[in-house]
DNA sequence: TATGAATGAGTTTTCATTCAT
DNA sequence: GATGAATGAAAACTCATTCAT
């Protein structure tokens, strides 16, 4: 019956009001993410929003989903094969850049938090972010191995606060307009990143300072 | 005219109607916290919510800066002459604990996400956040003070990343019902904080690891 | 029980509400005179309100009836003795520019139009308009009496058309902010009535034109 | 994409709509013409009103509109090539009659008086009563024409007063349930009539009644 | 696939009115 | 006499969703 055609078209249907869906709560937040207003945006018919998808609840957890998915490949090349801070760095903040710059990650976010109200949805939510603790804790790792810190540094702990940092900053940044902030955040980071990275890979001797 | 009993009276009501807007922030969200909802969990009329405040915004608003200032003042207080991290994090820590079992914070965040439709209402959250911003330099820069760490690390931003990872930790937390990663992160803190304060206090030498 | 004083005090703040009442619904309109537009008018509590009348509608009436008889007493001894046009005309202009400078003949006008939806408002407003059909049957009366057209002209139909007119005129001109229309009419009737005064009376005869 | 049959249907669910409008607005009056009210009357939902109309407001204002282009041209038809009083009386009272039986024209007043709440709602209700105000001259100036009245008489006031008198008639009519007061009048109108034609086409003679 | 029309339940807000003081 | 606080009912309007085509 559906031959690779018709779900090609039904899945650029989809894809097309995914777009409408995100670009939405981008400009609107979770409140403004109203059925008519993804239609405006998308500019298609309300109506076809219930063709493709069960409810609204559900374009968006599948907008979040699609984002979300995108992303984290997108977050894995990049740092594949990083193992010490200094580039980390350097990329992380490439990346938040084009995070920031395209707005998407604030219409994630928005999904994100706008879930909270009701159980079922936020247990959905945390299964898609679970593959980014997951993430942050496998770099976390690279970052640590074979350093003194190894057995030291809870790697799962300090992967959590990276990124509930990430989160928050975010969050916090889009309230500044101009993200001044969180870009001053990024460059001391940039800063301060050699010397630590020279920390992580030195033995170390602590002098009582008197 | 308006004697002190008045004023009393008058301020008692209010608060009244911010306490159940807080706990309906809590319970159902931003988009939850209607004026029907918000009447229902205090036990009076929708109407009279408009009798003691111009809309549903402006009562949030109130409910915002009345648990901001709160919090701020015992935050202050519990924090007072605290100069290093191994206290700074057993106090956070109890904080942290007091704000999460009230869900006071929950509510807080809620208006902060949710204002962030409005750039007026953005604008008003911030100027309620401001000072939290400031506090927080203030302690790190106490922490900070008289070591070889205090040329080294810019205060404000490190400031502003402790803010940004403690409203990025209290939104993951809500996520997860029994807020299990958040206080596995605050237990490694407590761990590592002797270790890092010796860092602090001490003289660093690096010795190349070969 | 009720000394003279008491009469006179409740009284007066009862003028106060009635004044009120006629500002709001000339600046406001009818939909705009609410209990708290007109207590916000007047300088004081809306509970008061229902303390002197039984209801918003009580209080509107009221206000039309104080309005209406002291209008009345005015129109009556300005077109005392007036048995001409010109004169009535001339004194005509005067009133309408006293009642439309003060603005409560658009206050009265107001309850009148908005009476219409309660058929027992509508009686209520017809018996305070009866004494005004009298009073311009009376004058038209004295204008037609010994002329040619006393037996002609059915004395109650024009003043029914001179009341309705006036009413007419009124209502229209509260849409041109200038109130240009009106006056060019008035001056119309004052550059009219010495001829309409001539033919009145005179004999007419009539010649045809060929 | 919009074939004409979907242009007829939209214009018809709308006329639809504007019907329920008028009918609510003569039995109800404008403060009776709430959505709730119009939906009723028309047998849909409320929120169908919002699908067709941008606010209530506007769907009044559409009504009026429409109210007054039909009778408008109806007018207009009928007094076609009318160049004396008697013919316009008798017309003119068929036409009221018209109005008054369907009770639109009650439904218009109540939009008209209404709107004097809002300036902007005000400016527009005028723009819709001008080509009445030029229709009416228009009349007055074919009676004229050609007659000793036609320098002597200001045609555009003159037809300022007849609109006036017509739209302060209807207004009062709607207290009398039975409209005797503006049958008499037009019954006298029809009486006089033939004489005014008379004077209008005679050469006039004044002889001082002594 | 896609659309315009339609709906029931909900939103914020305002109203006239009452009550306790 | 007068007031601030409080209320039930109703206003305009919006939402997610469904239906017929």
């Amino acid at each position: 019956m559906s031959s690779p055609a018709r779900t090609t078209i039904r899945a650029a249907a989809r894809a097309r009001i995914v777009a409408a869906a995100l670009r939405t709560l981008e400009e609107s937040g979770y409140a403004g993410a109203t059925a008519r207003a993804i239609a405006a945006t998308g500019g298609f018919n309300q109506a076809l929003i219930y063709y493709h998808f069960e409810s609204i609840e559900e374009l968006l957890l599948a907008a979040l989903k699609e984002f979300s998915e995108r992303r984290l490949a997108r977050y894995r090349k990049a740092l594949e094969g990083v193992t010490e801070l200094t580039p980390l760095v350097r990329m992380m903040t490439r990346l938040y850049e084009e995070d920031a710059k395209s707005g998407e990650l604030a219409a994630a976010q928005e999904v994100v938090t706008g879930s909270v109200i009701s159980p079922e949805l936020r247990q959905r939510v945390m299964t898609l972010m679970d593959p980014w603790f997951a993430f942050a804790e496998e770099v976390v790792r690279r970052l640590l191995v074979g350093t003194v810190f190894e057995e030291l540094v809870p790697a799962r702990e300090l992967a959590y606060a990276f990124v509930a940092l990430y989160f928050g900053v975010e969050t916090l940044a889009r309230f500044d307009n101009d993200r001044a902030r969180a870009n001053a955040l990024f460059e001391s980071g940039a800063r301060l990143a050699p010397l630590a990275d020279l920390v992580l890979h030195s033995d170390l001797e602590l002098v009582d300072n008197p």
